[in-house]
RNA sequence: CGGGGCAUAGCGCAGUCUGGUAGCGCGAUAGUUUUGGGAACUAUAGGUCGCAGGUUCGAAUCCUGCUGCCCCGACCA
């Protein structure tokens, strides 16, 4: 992408609603643009992140053996009548009225809808375990939304549920997602540690959240720090080994970590005097068993082994991609800007044209540049006729993880300077020896 | 939902107290000179002063009502 002809409205102030550094560096950074309160715009950039973490958490639902749907975001009210959560989801509920006087709300959560579908369609066990999943945009009308997309009103969610014919099937399917989970975070660059949790309206007796540690974090965290040197299940994980997965589960619940609700300060004032990590965390994550909360209401229910009918166990989880996407940028930034890890950045290589106009750096640029995108990497070549200051301020603050820098200088004794935004390192290198770098592979 | 603020150009703000016909910085656009960490000069464009009513010869400014947004707390993915 030529910089030149790409949308990428930059901010060099600071928009005075923006307290949190992930909110300020989101809008600085033109990826997105407020509409109403906690109702978010994405623009280019904003929405390259977002769908590169979809990207990769629907990678890791399909390993597990969950499979995508799409359920729609307007609701009729009837479903959540049956299971009795039309009154008790409150205010927080958008409710609608169409053309017809019907009662329509915009969904905060799809368990009715979801349990509506495998009811309609499932009958016997034998179809059993069966894990649907979407990533569609929610609505919760928040008494006060804030922090950007941290806490907005309507925010995007991979929501998946699970149908077991039992409590063991059902711990199984809760295994999977957990595993999934801790490769989900683990590919998007942060460390993701798993803590008890309430179950809140959801309802259930098994939960946990996923947070990471970030010091804007709202929630007050206490775990043992080995948690944070613990390596994720690897991508061969077989996730129908039941004691495999449990083994897994187990390990990452095996120290002390949990959030202030369901802190015990006498445990943690147990661990060693070293282990004990006490930080703000943000949760990217939560998962719930809640057995046969909603399909026995609603009547979901297959034929057991037994020739009996049975309500189905299921349990419900999800991630907040748009949330994901502000809290790596609270976990991953400097003064400069955003620091991307590399699986979500949005353009992985930015080139920086410092004397556009001048024969010798542009033909070098136009070369490095149709090279990178013949090897499929995604580049941000930045072609305006600015001066060298603003194309570097545009690169940090956008956060490209590799950053060409082509210029006069350089050229003069046929090198390029080669930088990595994380650590900062520049090398100068040769044109052939930049692709090789970044390629992986000869000219 | 309690408490506190704010609303004037794309962004950040002054002007409001004391009514007199719209201003600053940044940004944008065009040109010139520049060019290795957010350049300088010149020119240009851009605002029904949140909305509606009222007072007045005259309202961004005073009065009334409404709306939107932000912050703190409680609540919450």
């Amino acid at each position: 992408m030529r910089l030149s002809r790409y949308f990428l409205p930059i901010l060099r102030e600071n928009p005075k609603e923006a307290e949190i550094v992930s909110h300020r560096l989101m809008l600085r950074a033109g990826m997105i643009k407020q509409e109403a309160a906690g109702i978010y715009a994405w623009l280019p950039l904003g929405l390259r992140v977002l769908n590169k973490v979809n990207a990769i958490i629907r990678e890791e639902q399909n390993r597990s053996g969950a499979l995508e749907i799409m359920m729609p975001t307007v609701q009729s009210a009837d479903l959540w009548r049956e299971s009795g959560r039309y009154e008790d989801y409150g205010k927080e509920m958008l409710r609608i009225k169409d053309r017809h006087e019907r009662d329509m709300l915009y969904g905060p959560t799809n368990e009715e809808m979801v349990t509506d579908i495998f009811r309609s369609n499932v009958r016997s066990y034998k179809d059993l375990p069966l894990n649907l999943y979407h990533i569609q945009w929610k609505f919760r009308d928040e008494v006060r939304p804030r922090f950007g997309v941290m806490r907005s009103r309507e925010f995007l969610m991979k929501d998946a549920y699970s149908f077991d014919l039992d409590y063991a099937g059902a711990k199984h399917s809760y295994n999977k997602m957990f595993v999934a989970y801790l490769r989900t975070f683990a590919r998007l660059g942060v460390k993701a540690i798993p803590m008890v949790a309430d179950t809140g309206p959801i309802g259930g007796d098994l939960s946990h959240e996923f947070l990471i540690l970030a010091s804007t974090g709202e929630s007050e965290v206490f775990c043992h720090k080995d948690y944070l040197g613990f390596t994720p299940p690897a991508a061969d994980v077989d996730f129908d080994d039941v004691a495999g997965l449990q083994g897994i589960v187990d390990k990452w619940t095996s120290l002390y970590a949990a959030t202030s609700e369901k802190h015990d300060a006498a445990a943690f004032e147990a661990l060693p005097a070293d282990a004990k990590v006490s930080a703000r965390g943000i949760e990217i994550g939560h998962i719930f068993y809640f057995g046969t909360k909603y399909s026995a209401p609603m009547k979901a229910t297959v034929n057991g082994p037994d020739g009996k009918d049975v309500p189905v166990h299921m349990g419900s989880y999800g991630i907040g991609p748009s949330r994901v996407v502000a809290a790596l940028i609270e976990a991953g930034h400097d003064e400069a800007g955003i620091i991307w890890p590399d699986a979500v950045a949005p353009f992985q290589v930015g080139i920086a044209n410092l004397k556009v106009g001048d024969g010798t750096t542009d033909a070098a640029c136009a070369k490095i540049y149709k090279a990178l995108t013949a090897a499929g990497i995604d580049v941000l070549y930045d072609d305006r006729d600015e001066r060298p200051g603003a194309k570097f301020a545009t690169m940090d603050l956008i956060g490209l993880p590799n950053q060409v820098i082509v210029g006069p200088k350089g050229l003069a004794e046929g090198k390029v300077e080669l930088k990595n935004r994380r650590t900062g390192a520049r090398d100068l290198v040769s044109v052939d020896d930049c692709l090789v770098r970044l390629t992986g592979r000869e000219p």
